[in-house]
DNA sequence: TTATTTTCGTTAGATGCTGTAACTAGCATG
DNA sequence: CATGCTAGTTACAGCATCTAACGAAAATAA
């Protein structure tokens, strides 16, 4: 990585985009996403409003670079999660549920409701497209399964022909790839229940039922 | 229900709050919860901002009704499809996606992203139970399936013991609402990563995916 | 019918936000 | 040293929520 130029004044420049952003975190953590104001962010760092904006050209912008960076944490977090080839998906299970917990408002800005004009940048897509990627590794090496029965195998015979999102794995068989959709899409169900506090008062351990889905998905 | 006193200045009343709701409902269709203007609805309505206040005691106050309305909706949806004992799960799944489809910004004012500090007000946690009671009416209709095999026998156990969630279904076993609780969930994976527009680009069919998931759930 | 009270809408304004424009002080480079 | 770039400033336009004070209309009471 031989990026910064290292000038001083890029090196000031960089320092203050991370600090806004860190600050920026803060706020979305307490409020969420829709509650963050530059101008709060410039009051707590002792300058005035506008000055901000030579650090970012907009709110949206800034909030855009808060996605990019979640999505990279959880790339990496996926990534460095277990051996490059012998990593078991409960293992991403896990690491993608202790992700989720450690920030939740991190995880609504990947997975939280998307705002209705939004459209992310090109290398966002290839990020998420990161993060399917090592899911694939994942449930490659896991195998199969045992044979499809009822929808499941229409699925199948659908995602043989359909399959752009798993280009990085063309020996993957459609029952590999319907596993790791599946796996996805459950872990998802129960991680954006659980954050959004659908089960407290339900006096259900989400640990637990968590642990039970990944079990159940795993051993068939 | 004998609700409305009918008097003209009640009426006339009401129908302005319908209104102000009908437009709401237009401004979050089109760019999400968070735009949601009370100066541009009184303006669409020709009446000049703080009129609204009349009506509304704040723009939480609308924004809470509205949500409180989805989850009615969802509820009625829910109780009327199919017959009050022998309705399918599978019928309740497709009635969820219907309904999601039709507004999704409705629905992610359900399920969506939270707001920190928000707490919903107590009928509205009671119509979300009502939303759980009807899917375990149908679940208790459906049975308890096979044997449960790994950790779902040990979430089984749990349940058993801890069930407030389902007061009112005290003959249910642990295993319907082991049953009833994951299909809610994975229902739930699907639906929001299908709105929040996570499967456009991986020519993946939403509608294909969700019957092979809900018939594999069913069928077991 | 007349008088009183309640309700609905108005305008003015406080406060906070995003974002632009014009200007100044300081730093880096020629 | 002179020039230009950059990071900050203040001023302001525009829009938002929401309060306060006031006038008009309607419902109610005498």
């Amino acid at each position: 990585m031989t990026g910064s130029p290292a000038t001083p004044r890029e090196r000031y420049r960089q320092q203050v985009r991370a600090e806004v952003k860190e600050r920026a975190w803060g706020q979305i953590a307490e409020a969420g996403a829709s509650a963050l104001s530059l101008n709060a962010i410039a009051r707590q760092m002792g300058m005035s409003g506008p000055a901000l904006y030579r650090y970012f050209a907009s709110r949206d912008e800034l909030i855009t670079e808060l996605i990019r960076d979640a999505y990279r944490s959880l790339a990496d977090t996926f990534r460095d999660t277990g051996s490059p080839e012998g990593t078991h998906p409960a293992a991403l299970a896990q690491a993608l549920r202790r992700w989720a917990l450690d920030d939740p408002q991190r995880y609504f800005l990947v997975y939280g409701t998307p705002v209705p004009g939004y459209h992310a940048p090109q290398d966002i897509t290839g990020i998420a497209s990161e993060i399917m990627s090592t899911l694939l590794d994942a449930w490659m090496a896991a195998g199969p399964g045992e044979a499809p029965a009822g929808a499941a195998g229409a699925l199948d015979e659908y995602l043989a022909d359909h399959r752009p999102w798993a280009t990085g794995h063309p020996a993957a068989p459609p029952a590999v790839l319907r596993r790791a959709l599946t796996f996805w899409s459950r872990l998802h169900g129960m991680l954006s229940l659980e954050l959004a506090g659908h089960f407290t008062g339900m006096e259900l351990d989400p640990e637990l039922f968590f642990a039970a889905e990944v079990d159940a998905l795993s051993a068939r």
